[in-house]
DNA sequence: TCTTGACCTTCCCATGATGGGAAGCTCCAC
DNA sequence: GTGGAGCTTCCCATCATGGGAAGGTCAAGA
């Protein structure tokens, strides 16, 4: 199989193959006499697996450590799950904070007439000063936090 | 005020004032003989505007139209209510797709006993040929979607 | 056998918003 | 006048992904 039956095959781009390839996410294939790489079933097993992983939002590097430990028959399931549930747990911050931000701002738009006038809850709220901005927990910014410390 | 100054008024690190200066997001500011950037207490409101903005997670294209639209006193509120409730929809598309990830990958890491044992759920999902995951939709990936139409 | 088009190779660039850091200049207080 | 804090520009890195150029390869059909 050439790149571009391997990327049909596995679900992966032909351009991520060799991106991972390049990070060591994948071993570098077989080359043909004329420099064309060459991939097995084993391969796509193993680019599938990346892709499934990719799907839940799972980073390299932690595909990286799931990869190894696919191949090690001798894994404890501890060591999968310890990554799977840090992942989980990261997840629902972000999702926490999404929400945040989506309440909050919807919550504006609601309030907003949406018509020809200019008066707008939602300008009336970004232009505040340092007042909280309700569901936003908006008193020191992530920049005002770590700006110089 | 000097950038440090302005920085540390608005909330924004002095190293995003002058992206977003780069950017066209701010209008360049004066500068003494020396070079140095000189701001008033306007480019600060508009700093904080901007930085509230990002709060809510909005793009810089985005917030670059809301300051437009602050700053004129004619807008139609309509405007600003289509951008945010725009925003508000792609937050919660984002928070649908986390949503389902977090749950699909929550579950099998539940069903994983996370001992020294081998066997595990979630390596056998991931390692599933073109089975349906559960809640993740994961028939055709988006690199199988868009790779080559 | 030649041509053509699809495919492969490497290399560079862009994304979005942010930070890190180097080299060099400026300002202020002592 | 000196030292240190702060300013300037410029380049690099993130993270996973795609776009595209220049050039080589392969296979099918004329």
């Amino acid at each position: 199989m050439n790149i571009g039956q391997a990327a049909a095959a596995s679900g992966v781009s032909a351009k991520m193959l060799r991106y991972y390839e390049s990070t060591g996410l994948v071993p570098p294939p077989g080359r043909t006499d004329s420099g064309y790489r060459v991939y097995d079933q084993a391969d796509v097993n193993t680019l599938r697996f990346i892709r499934r992983a990719r799907a839940f939002g799972l980073s390299m590097e932690r595909i990286k450590l799931l990869v190894s430990l696919w191949q090690d028959r001798a894994r404890p399931s501890r060591e999968v799950k310890r990554i799977a549930t840090e992942h989980v747990r990261e997840l629902r911050a972000k999702i926490a904070e999404l929400t945040a931000m989506c309440d909050a701002l919807d919550a504006l738009a609601e309030a907003c007439h949406g018509d020809q006038r200019p008066d707008c809850p939602i300008l009336r709220d970004l232009e505040k000063g340092a007042g909280a901005s309700g569901a936003l927990g908006l008193r020191r910014s992530p920049a005002e936090r770590s700006d110089r410390q």
